[in-house]
DNA sequence: TGTACATCAGTGAACGCGCGTTCACTGATGTAC
DNA sequence: TGTACATCAGTGAACGCGCGTTCACTGATGTAC
């Protein structure tokens, strides 16, 4: 594992563990194994740094699902793809949320992240279209009405589950994920009027 | 208004506009127009002052709303209810989103903040909670199938409301808020099964 | 093979700066007689 | 009413500290002849 990757990983585990304000130069360091001017021989300075991680240290797994997704309409049923998305997004916002919503404390940085992110044309607003596009998919299949508003439907899953991962930094005996992921799917599918 | 309300006002503005790194004791007074060491007569610390602010310049419209939720049960149509519910959410969390995410940086401070709220029983999960018990009742009232998961459809709701505001910082063009809020209520309400 | 030099990852120590906090103080207002 | 003192909100200047960053350097490894 290269010495840059090294700094990545720990400027990832300073950040999720001690908090955004507290990943000093001197703590990524120090978890890393090298001295801080290390860090600049690898990164032009902080920010670099910390949107290397950002764009490296997002886990890819949700994204992964979501691109495979097309493939999945038409088969099996649409209740059982939306329960294995919204287990996905949980386990994805469990994992990011705080990170991402540190960047709230810092605005240059947030703003250099969203630069990054836009360049890709990538961002977090992406997995909510990418289930809203399979969704339209399986209406175009006939498997929901075409009456159905997909757009909203997606945007209620997703935000169940990221809010969930906010809620569990709160509470500490929310639901089981997966029994929560079958109930949101559930109530997506059938609603309650 | 007293000093100490124009030091909090200063502190919650300054919060929201150059983020919670750059809220320095400087900033903050010379925002509300005193010294520094003028801070340190009305409050203890830099996180006193900080907690102030999460304590009482949180806007309690959507409380309001929600406490008064259980006198509609039967009223009106249940819809009309959630998308009322929906559009005071998204105010709710677009204001006050930021300065939540901002505590995902100072873990410390994010500490004192859920110990206050615990200390009155309240937090972020009572909105959830809130909504839930509405649709209870409106389902002991008949008018919604005893057969719905009311906690699911609550999170759901609430939970694209969350987002939206997480979103909106993000990408520009979001739906119309009123239009998206009663996209969701109709979602909610008749589902896409 | 031996020697001289180049390259390069990484370091220890120092830097200037802005931070939160404290201190001795000032000057206006209230109170007692 | 005048005088002497107490109270109290607020200040200017200084403090020690930890921050991000830079600097001249070391020592190991590679390369040329």
């Amino acid at each position: 594992m290269s010495t840059r990757d090294r700094m990545v990983d720990a400027a990832a585990e300073v950040m999720r563990t001690r908090g955004l304000a507290h990943a000093t130069t001197k703590e990524i360091a120090r978890a890393a194994g090298f001295s801080e001017a290390a860090l600049y021989k690898h990164f032009r300075d902080k920010t670099d740094l910390f949107l290397a991680v950002l764009a490296e240290r997002t886990p890819g797994e949700l994204t992964a699902l979501l691109a495979g997704l097309g493939s999945r309409a038409g088969t099996d049923t649409v209740r059982h793809h939306l329960a294995d998305i919204a287990r996905a997004a949980l386990a994805f916002y469990g994992h990011t949320f705080p990170m991402a919503a540190s960047l709230f404390a810092e605005p240059s940085l947030f703003a250099a992240h969203r630069s990054a992110l836009r360049a890709q044309d990538a961002g977090p607003h992406r997995v909510r279209d990418a289930v809203t596009d399979y969704l339209a998919a399986e209406q175009e299949l006939g498997r929901i009405p075409a009456s159905a508003n997909v757009r909203a439907a997606a945007a209620l899953l997703i935000g169940a589950c990221f809010q969930q991962a906010f809620l569990g930094h709160f509470v500490e005996d929310l639901e089981i994920p997966d029994a929560f992921a079958e109930s949101l799917a559930d109530t997506v599918i059938a609603g309650i009027g």
